[in-house]
DNA sequence: ACAGCTATTAGTATCAGGTCTTAAAAATGC
DNA sequence: GCATTTTTAAGACCTGATACTAATAGCTGT
């Protein structure tokens, strides 16, 4: 053993073999990395990796849901405030489900569609058309994380809002 | 017994009954069609069609083929045909689901998923994270309208892709 | 009515790929 | 050299099966 830090590369080795082979079983996976099956299972545990079957099983669900992902609610994530017309405050719980791949890293199009699905809210119109979005992420999003988006009404110099 | 008919009938519910639902253990099976876990297995057996943790292995494999790092999940819209690092197109079918309120406007959160979603998807790497995006939306979407990505892999100036 | 047959069910042993717990063994820190 | 971490091993149990055997139920032809 050399120190702590062995243990925390092999970590980070697991799961990076687990993300790009998550058909893996934990015995294939203390081959490849040398050390007993033991030893893997108590890696996976203690980073709260699931088995073989779950990993499948996520898997396979997912493919089942395809498009449902989005589908659940008009609005992605929960207004806190709003003020039509002004500003609108949204808060969205991060799961599981929304994660890229076996990462716990946010999909974008989740932060994306709370950001306009905010903005749209805060529109006191009928009907609201979304004519251009940009956007930079400046960190990833984690699982569990809670974001807020906040959305703040402008006015053009032509008077339209 | 009413001959081997009602068998034959239990067998196409059987059929019918895993293909809407895969996720079904024989136990479940059994319930649902009065009749012993026992003629379950037999039955599946008979008819060569395998068992819960076969279907579950196929479809996340189905899933996960060709793409390192995305699993079609996690697309949104369908991928239609895949070139790793150099593109990708996909289409995605609108329903109703996915309109603004009563209008059968699509949400743009459902475009921008689709955009980036075949954009990450022709990225082949085990992680890929989105870093910013820019949209300008030329027109509507109206629910039954079917919709085509394509992203293409550019290289920037200094080598990165 | 009863043998003869199919269909169904029950029971046992075994497997894979785990879980969870306890305990011994090995490596390391100081 | 001894305490502490880390790793491995060992055992009991779980689920959802397979494979096989045997018993029972239900109908059928004569």
């Amino acid at each position: 053993m050399k120190t702590g830090t062995a243990k925390q590369l092999r970590q980070e080795r697991l799961v990076k073999l687990i993300e790009d082979n998550p058909m893996a079983t934990d015995q294939e996976l203390a081959a490849a990395l040398g050390v007993s099956v033991s030893t893997v299972r108590l890696d996976r545990a203690l980073m709260g990796v699931p088995e073989l079957r779950e990993r499948i099983r996520s898997m396979a669900q997912r493919a089942g849901s395809r498009l449902r992902s989005l589908s659940q609610s008009e609005i992605v994530g929960e207004l806190l405030e709003l003020e039509p017309n002004r500003w609108a405050l949204s808060i969205l719980r991060t799961v599981r489900e929304m994660a890229f791949r076996f990462t716990d890293i946010v999909w974008d199009h989740y932060i994306y569609s709370q950001a306009s699905s905010v903005a749209v809210a805060v529109i006191d119109a009928a009907t609201v058309i979304v004519d251009s979005a940009r956007g930079k992420y400046k960190g990833h999003a984690h699982v569990g994380d809670t974001l807020i988006a906040r959305a703040k009404v402008g006015v053009r110099r032509d008077g339209r809002q």
